[in-house]
DNA sequence: CCTCTCCATACTCTTTAGGTATGCTTCAAC
DNA sequence: GTTGAAGCATACCTAAAGAGTATGGAGAGG
């Protein structure tokens, strides 16, 4: 049996004429009356009784017609669904995150692909830096997000977003009076750092930044993320170095203040990482999203 | 797009190698190669991607192979359902009923033939004769019960049955206290006939058996049906001749006893009718166990 | 570097769908 | 009663498409 059979069937049905099914059908009227034999043959069963009038369904016909027309539908959105699947707009993406970067970039980027992508099902799964570059080979994730990362062979690196450096400090502390503080102005202050875990991260970043400004830093905590460090800063432990999407964490007490060194010193990077050679559709479309997005946010800043 | 595109690719798709599916398939390589392109490029998608070390899905194929799976299965199912309906063992049978047919043949003819062909739906619907000749004609039933059917030419009548006439009366009736009667005792007790409405019919019976036997019944009431004839019978309203069937019908006071005469004078037949030309399997098969039902029948009074 | 594996391509053959012409049956109209 | 029209079936031919054989080409492993 074909899905021509059915065709075939459903317009003859549908017709009770075999003459002007074919007619309907764009074929001579020979070939459908054989198309319909082979099918009456093949299912060994009569589904229609001829008569002088023409093609009238038997009982198992009227059955085979439900079952048909159920049949040709269900292929037809077999169809539509895989091509839609094929162009990115229906199916699944898993993207890896950490702790900041859900802060600011992520939900925009995110809402923005949404509102393209309205049928693909985003998960999200937070892991560590590590974790990420391990599941993204596995394909666990098609997708991971993460600052501060060291190239590799098998995974491509592609910048989202830069985002200057604050100070997050207590509305008591010496230097809130100051509307903008100079790096080296932070010596001899305890300062909270993060994350905790795999190297480099924005611990180096901050270290390396004391260092080139001529001291070591006073270390009062180490945290596993940006949420935990403001919240102690809240508490009083000291200060805390954060990229400017922090800002979206308001604590009680809590002020974030800019610091006077231009870029590049004083900026951090947001990047993605995904397979090299992923040909997925879906991850296309969301780095595509991802570029949308960084010329939007670079048209800001013009 | 074929059932033969579906079945090789799943095939493909489940031996993550074309040589290994055409292998299974009984057909050679090639030919699988140039089947699973033409459906790619008919659906426009990338259903796989080759690798050295074989065929392994896209996200759009993963979700193809589901819809594939589903339509297979699902023509198997219409295929499978088509040829049960086609042997009469799956669909609908309609059949027209009057009131005393139910009391004894058909429940046990209905029971037969649902042991056989339980996926039929048998629906019952209580009709008159001249109902039931002409919901025959017009397709509304496919088989009608009845009794005293005249000929027609375009419906055969099939004889079912043939009982015996009883007499029912009431236990302190005159008559009661012989075990056997003899049917010109009847004449001059009041008596109680059925059904109303179209002649010839059970009424015209028994009328003549009254003068054959040399005597105008005297009618004391008539009524639509038997089981309202011998409900009459309880209330004293007279005696009532019924089909044998009818001792199922246990109303308190009311006894059934015997007529001497042998058949064939004594004797009503029960008769199916259904539409000549008829070539519904489920028809037939309702006439089968007809059949077989006789069949038995007489066996038991051998 | 060679070989093995596996998919793609080229070409041929065979099957089968589709077209044209025609026959057979039934129904209706004259 | 005969004739014509409608409608399905059959016979035969053509063309398209699937299947087979032979071979090429790319990547992985020894």
């Amino acid at each position: 049996m074909d899905l021509r059979h059915l065709r075939y069937f459903v317009a003859v049905a549908e017709e009770e004429n075999i003459g002007r099914a074919a007619t309907r059908l764009h074929i001579s009227q020979p070939p459908l009356t054989r198309q319909i034999q082979q099918l009456e043959e093949e299912l060994g069963v009569a589904l229609f009784i001829r008569t002088p009038r023409g093609m009238e369904l038997t009982q198992a016909g009227e059955l085979f017609l439900e079952e048909a027309r159920n049949i040709r539908a269900l292929v037809e959105q077999a169809t539509e669904r895989t091509q839609r699947a094929g162009q990115g707009k229906l199916g699944r993406l898993d993207i890896g995150i950490f702790g900041s970067a859900i802060l600011d970039v992520i939900p925009k980027l995110l809402l923005n692909f949404r509102n393209c992508h309205p049928d693909v099902k985003v998960v999200l799964h937070t892991m560590t830096k590590a974790e990420q570059i391990e599941a993204v080979r596995q394909r666990r994730i098609s997708v991971g997000f993460n600052r501060m990362l060291a190239p590799l062979d098998d995974i491509v690196i592609k910048q989202v977003a830069t985002e200057g450096l604050l100070v997050a400090l207590h509305a008591d502390h010496p230097l809130a009076r100051q509307s903008v503080i100079r790096f080296a102005e932070l010596k001899d202050h305890p300062m909270i750092l993060f994350p905790t875990g795999a190297r480099p991260s924005f611990i180096d970043k901050v270290m390396g930044l004391c260092i080139e400004n001529g001291f070591q830093p006073q270390i009062s905590q180490e945290v596993g993320d940006a949420v935990t460090g403001v919240a102690l800063v809240a508490s009083g432990f000291g200060i805390c170095l954060v990229p400017e999407s922090a800002t979206t964490l308001q604590f009680p007490g809590v002020i974030y203040r800019r610091l006077t060194d231009p870029p590049p010193n004083l900026i951090v990077d947001l990047s993605c990482i995904y397979r090299r050679g992923d040909q997925s559709p879906i991850l296309a479309a969301f780095l595509q999203t991802v570029d949308d997005y960084r010329e939007s946010a670079s048209e800001q800043v013009d």
